[in-house]
RNA sequence: GGGGCGGUAGCUCAAUUGGUUAGAGUACCGGCUUGUCACGCCGGUGGUUGCGGGUUCGAUUCCCGUCCGCCUCGCCA
């Protein structure tokens, strides 16, 4: 077999005389008639042209050639010359060609099913691309995806190893806990009627490498979690896991933001900045989610007090509700430009799509030379003045209100907002805007299970200074939780951890654990905690998001080699798959539905 | 679990109100073509219209069920 002695995409006019050999795959091929022979090959790195002048070569290389076709494997051996039919300005690679004087068919190939050209990949169904995958990743686009995705755990390994954290595994076979998510189960053959979980995270096993005194931990793990997927969700997903001993969370934040900065700035030559830090309260205030994208305005006013003036029926019974002690709201968001940008077509399609968010509408008015006009303008006219003033209201303004419960006006116009701004195209471009959201809730109230849970997870401390509520007021304790949002989009989360017993202890109680359940589910945690805990804390990284991030797609399955779908299944290996009985027998398993 | 959209040639799509032999581009096969680069020209092969049932003289088209894919609500500590 001829050896490879340089990669197709790596040929420059500083070869030009060189004898080289490349491998690849055939991309396209021209045959020009009876002479002459254009084959473009194709590999990793890119793309060269490769002549076969037919007169000049071997008849068994003639024969060879005239029968190429798209994704044969070859390898070609010949000289690097300067183009003799000039240049081809879109390849990197196109100043030069190389002469062929020898060629090997490694493996001819069937007539491929779809082609790795983004001419023709960018209109292929997904669900081709996924079942032929081993095709649809030699894309020029995928292949550049797999190899920032490698650049990001690269350069995360660097900075943390470089700032004292080892890498540990942590097991994939563990203990089925309570809370979360569902989890993928798997049987215990040496144990009939047991069964492991899948990690939906190594989160207490990091907590206890710090109790084992291992100071600091990064691990890049796979997560899995029998949830509906979603665009940028899949059940297996990956994390860049941290922990840290002897840290508050001003150092977690820290640590974190000069690792995302460091990556921006190899990756893009991007300054991040300063990173601003924003509460939980403030962001479901003004942008109704806990993960604001601040690259634009439209924030959220509450006019409560003003909608309290009018006799708009809508506002009073939202203003009369009550829930879990907090009051109803009347809440907007102005519209700048938008009486006229915001068609009355466009308004209702908002105001039967909040209502997927258990809003009622969205009450709308704009504002026009002649004052307030259209929708709730009438109802409006009383508080006009007041209005105004408060939204800082100018002409061609809309304004668009919700009035409900203060969570549920949050989540509808939260959403509205990021809806009118991407429709109204006011998100600008190449912005990156990264924002740590701080003071989550402890807990908030399940109406269903009429208890409380944990917000983040039940490990995570309160904020030093709220001890003295946790069990007092556990509704407003806010804990040392910390996400990094980057654009509207959470990428990582995480925690100072409780490390007193006593104080782990009273959080299982609070969201309904006796004691009893909290030692046969979490015993082995309670005593780690007992047996010198030091403080700690620490953070997890969704380098799937992070990846859709840097390299620019909404769709999750892209970052991933083999991705799983909407069901999760995977298209190429048609897993999951049937097993044999035998193998069912054997782990005491039996199924309760028929086999298909 | 709920809602929405989709599935026609290897691939991307079309097919009028339910009506002739289900078409086009591309890929593939054959021929031509000595400077192309999404090469070009001529010709050809290629169909379980996802699957099952129903209505009808007649179904890609209408109805029911089902499978698969995508988006979404719930869910995702």
């Amino acid at each position: 077999m001829l050896k490879r002695t340089h990669l197709c995409g790596s040929l420059r006019p500083s070869h030009v005389g060189q004898s080289v050999v490349l491998c690849g795959w055939v991309n396209t091929y021209r045959d020009q008639g009876r002479g002459l022979i254009f084959c473009d090959l194709r590999d990793r790195e890119g793309l060269a042209q490769v002549v076969f002048d037919l007169e000049q070569v071997p008849p068994e290389v003639v024969e060879a050639s005239r029968g190429l076709r798209r994704e044969d494997v070859i390898a070609v051996k010949g000289i690097v010359r300067v183009r003799a039919g000039g240049p081809n300005p879109k390849l990197a690679t196109g100043e030069v060609e190389l002469v062929a004087t020898e060629l090997e068919v490694l493996n001819k190939t069937d007539n491929p099913p779809i082609l790795p050209d983004e001419y023709e990949a960018e209109k292929i169904n997904e669900e081709i691309r996924l079942k032929y995958r081993f095709i649809d990743l030699r894309r020029p686009r995928m292949q550049s995806i797999l190899a920032t995705r490698s650049k990001v755990t690269k350069a995360a390994r660097d900075y943390f190893t470089k700032n004292g954290f080892l890498e540990i595994e942590t097991p994939l076979l563990i203990r089925s806990t309570p809370e979360g998510a569902r989890d993928f189960i798997v049987p215990a053959r040496l144990h009939p009627g047991k069964w492991y979980a899948l990690p939906q995270s190594p989160q207490l096993f990091k907590q206890i490498l710090m109790v084992a005194g291992c100071d600091r931990y990064i691990q890049i793990c796979k997560c899995l979690r029998d949830e509906d997927p979603r665009a940028d969700r899949q059940a297996e997903f990956t994390q860049i896991d941290l922990e840290m001993s002897f840290v508050e969370r001003e150092e977690v934040m820290q640590m974190m933001t000069g690792f995302v900065r460091e990556l921006w700035s190899s990756i893009f030559s991007y300054d991040i900045g300063t990173v601003q830090r924003m509460t939980w309260q403030h962001a479901m205030d003004r942008y109704g989610i806990d993960r604001p994208d601040t690259r634009y305005g439209l924030e959220i006013e509450d006019v409560s007090d003003i909608a309290a003036k009018t006799e708009f029926g809508v506002f009073k019974e939202a203003l009369a509700k009550s829930r879990h002690g907090r009051n109803g709201v009347v809440r907007a968001i102005r519209v700048p430009g938008g009486a006229e940008k915001l068609t009355r077509k466009m308004t209702d399609a908002y105001s039967e799509w909040v209502k997927t968010f258990k809003a009622g509408g969205v009450p709308v008015v704009k504002m026009t030379e002649k004052g307030l006009e259209t929708g709730i303008a009438k109802f409006l006219e009383p508080v006009k003045a007041e209005l105004i003033a408060k939204l800082g209201l100018q002409v061609g303004d809309a304004v668009l209100f919700a009035a409900d419960h203060w969570d549920v006006a949050a989540k509808a116009l939260g959403e509205l907002r990021q809806r009118v701004a991407r429709e109204l195209n006011m998100i600008p471009e190449g912005k990156w805007n990264f924002l740590w959201v701080v003071d989550f809730p402890m807990f908030e109230y399940d109406d269903e299970g009429k208890r409380w849970v944990a917000l983040h997870h039940p490990f995570t401390s309160p904020n030093p200074d709220q001890f003295g509520i946790l069990e007092s007021d556990p509704g407003a304790c806010l804990s040392a939780g910390y996400d990094l949002v980057l654009n509207g989009s959470e990428i990582a989360g995480g925690s100072i951890r409780i490390h007193r017993q006593d104080v782990q202890q009273k959080v299982f109680n609070l969201i309904g654990l006796t004691d009893e359940q909290a030692r046969i589910k979490f015993g082995f945690l309670l005593d780690a905690l007992k047996f010198g805990a030091p403080p700690h804390g620490g953070i997890a990284f969704g380098l799937d998001r992070l990846v859709m991030h840097i390299v620019g797609t909404d769709n999750i399955r892209d970052v991933i080699a083999f991705p799983k779908t909407q069901s999760g299944g995977d298209l190429m290996t048609e897993a999951p798959g049937p097993v044999d009985d035998a193998q069912l027998v054997e782990l005491n398993v039996r199924s309760t539905v028929p086999v298909v």
